[in-house]
DNA sequence: TCAGCTATTCGGTGTTGCTAGGTAGAGGTA
DNA sequence: TACCTCTACCTAGCAACACCGAATAGCTGA
């Protein structure tokens, strides 16, 4: 996609990613490859691992090193309780976002 | 709201104005109220008119000045056909990411 | 005259995603 | 050995965008 994709990535893409630790915990290569998988095809790898230093550094989520097969130790993510609720907060200010859209493309028909 | 609107905004505000200009003219200082009024509480001022100007230099909006009755002139915005088109393209890019995320919420609980 | 509302503009700041590299481990091939 | 590829992580510099704070300007009523 293009520019406005990435535009309207700035503060959700953050959302996006913590949702997906809320499933299951995850590491940054295995991220990236998801949210190509699931459309979002140009996503760049130094964006997940500068965000996931910062969600670190806010206390979100807790990490681990975990020794791979295939290559470097990978850094696995998973979601504690602060970020749990920090999610929730994303998911309410999200709905009113969306909420607040779809008001406005009805009346725009 | 907090900054986790403000950070969303990005990109967002953009559609949502050219969205309010999709029904009709309207001037910054209008539009400022208007967003106020429906929610988005700290809107800030100074936001909407570096945004219209971004609009106006890309060519998706006209221009009209017209006097006002209570202060100085106002800078009176209409969505044009390459607004519009920019708008359809905002509303399929919106419409792509809600659906992620939506995707996301469901898969969470 | 001065406060208050309307209406626009501007400089500086912080956050964020992207670009474009680099580093490093492990396996395969010539 | 030398080289390539995949995995996995990190970093510096950049552009876009929303915010803050202040200034400017016109009009009205106390």
């Amino acid at each position: 996609m293009g520019k406005l994709v990435t535009e309207m990535l700035k503060g959700t893409l953050e959302g996006i990613v913590l949702a997906i630790l809320s499933g299951r915990p995850a590491y940054g290569y295995e991220i990236t490859a998801q949210l190509r998988d699931q459309g979002f095809s140009d996503i760049a790898e130094g964006t997940i691992y500068a965000l996931l230093v910062r969600v670190e550094q806010r206390g979100l989520v807790d990490v681990q090193k975990v020794p791979s097969e295939k290559g470097p130790p990978r850094k696995v993510y998973s979601l504690n309780d602060q970020g749990r609720e920090y999610l929730e907060e994303f998911w309410r200010t999200w709905s009113f976002l969306a909420g607040r859209l779809e008001q406005l493309r009805e009346g725009g028909k």
